[in-house]
DNA sequence: TTGGCGATTGGCT
DNA sequence: GCCAATCGCCAAT
């Protein structure tokens, strides 16, 4: 599989569009132990004026890489045990971000899994803290550039089984929010068995 | 300066 | 299905 990184003019410059576009497109990993990467599988969008998105009460410290222009990461702790990976999805000034939830191991599968300590595929990458742990991604990696090589960017297959179809994108509410948690904002890819979250939510 | 609160996970019932 | 672990953030004191 020959894979490219993809460049900033490709990325819709609009939240919800964003976190579409990038089902299917490949999180590219490069660790000391070797490359990792994995297929999208599951997004959550948080736009501009949303309730449960970090940069709803403006700029600090933590959330300003949310305010970069669209493509840039934003790491943050939650519950005090997992990482979650976001991609900013704005102009630069608003902020905004695309949650990545799951993804499918592709390549350095053995690495992942050695840093997950389980040898199940299916747990290796099943859930946005698992995810970041898998990938070794944590606040340090904050800020940046995903479209720019480097330790972690963005890449795309360019064949016609990375183009995911409408009919093939499943949609739901999004997981573990309280604020704005009845907006369909959460994108998957529809059967595929790396998805996270309930059964329920997945149909 | 402080304390309540998460965009979760894994272990146990 | 239930719940504890764990800690940085930030609004309020």
């Amino acid at each position: 599989m020959t894979i490219r990184p993809i460049t900033r003019a490709e990325l819709p410059v609009a939240t919800v569009e964003l976190a579409r576009y990038l089902l299917g497109k490949i999180i590219v990993r490069e660790l000391p132990e070797g490359e990792a990467s994995g297929r999208v599988v599951e997004t959550e969008a948080y736009p501009p004026g949303d309730a449960a998105l970090h940069a709803y009460r403006g700029i600090t410290a933590r959330n300003r890489s949310l305010f970069k222009q669209h493509g840039h990461a934003y790491v943050y702790l939650c519950y005090g045990v997992s990482q979650m990976l976001n991609v900013s999805s704005e102009a630069d000034g608003i902020g905004a971000g695309v949650l990545f939830r799951a993804i499918e191991p592709l390549v350095g599968v053995a690495h992942m899994m050695a840093r997950r300590g389980t040898t199940r595929l299916l747990d290796v990458a099943r859930g946005p803290g698992r995810l970041t742990q898998a990938l070794g991604i944590a606040r340090p990696l904050d800020g940046l550039d995903l479209c720019e090589a480097g330790p972690i960017y963005l890449a795309t297959d360019d064949t016609c089984a990375s183009e995911i179809g409408i009919s093939e994108i499943g949609i739901s509410t999004r997981i573990g929010i309280t604020r704005d948690a009845d907006r369909p904002l959460r994108f998957f890819v529809s059967g595929n068995r790396h998805v996270s979250g309930p059964g329920k939510l997945n149909r």
